[in-house]
DNA sequence: TCCTATTGACTACAGGTGTAAATGGGCAGA
DNA sequence: TCTGCCCATTTACACCTGTAGTCAATAGGA
């Protein structure tokens, strides 16, 4: 059972989902620039993400590179879960039904999903 | 800009936003037993969410009655939005496929969300 | 009138989080 | 060999969160 990933976590762990292995370096220097994180709070978390063994690291002569073991598939699965668990009785239509009539759906948004659910129909 | 609400205070978010007002008393009554939380948890939590503005009280002769500020509406969609910005984008689409391939879509659920956009199309 | 139960306010406290400075070991250049 | 730099680790610290205990006022019963 992995431990739960913050926000801040969630950042690097983008970084390394988008490129793997990096150094502690090359993470900092991908982080998005509005985080404005020194060298030092981007190591931190990388070294709580180890604690928590949602990345590893292995040595390269005198540094590391680190790289996911948490899939981005899972992480998203389980937030996305966690989240329809705790405001929509663990249904995702509610969901859907909220957000379009919110008109956060675009037509073509609509027709994405549909198409998308005639395949999963077959 | 209403402060967040954190998950436990969000439980007692719920009792409000189903039935209201409340005394303090009564919303400990109404918390799902699964929290098994004493009822200074609970006030502790509701004086919180005074203090973010999250409910207001009213006063009724020794005590007071609690009611909710934010809409459950408002709530709802500030916290999909803010889970599908982080995980996809902004995009609610990747969200459904995610859901929908890891077979949390039953095909009842996929018919409800097809006929939901046929309306939506109109 | 005095005691007790209730109620809201205040205080507590450990663990997580965001953010970072201090520290110590090694390597490369002077 | 000395010195400064780079890297990872350790320590720091304030704030938030979950969970609750204590206190003071008050109202109702004895």
């Amino acid at each position: 059972m992995p431990e739960r990933i913050s926000d801040a976590e969630h950042v690097v762990m983008e970084v390394l989902w988008d490129e793997s292995p990096l150094t502690a370096q090359e993470v900092v220097e991908r982080v998005p620039e509005d985080r404005a994180w020194s060298a030092n709070t981007v190591k931190t978390l990388l070294g709580r993400l180890l604690a928590k063994e949602a990345v590893a690291h292995e040595e390269d002569g005198r540094r590391y590179r680190y790289r996911p073991l948490v899939a981005r598939e899972d992480y998203v699965v389980g937030e996305s879960q966690r989240l329809i668990d705790r405001l929509f009785g663990g249904s995702l239509t509610p969901l859907v039904a909220h957000l379009a009539r919110r008109d956060q759906l675009s037509s073509r948004e609509i027709e994405e999903i549909e198409s998308l659910l005639k395949e999963l129909k077959q």
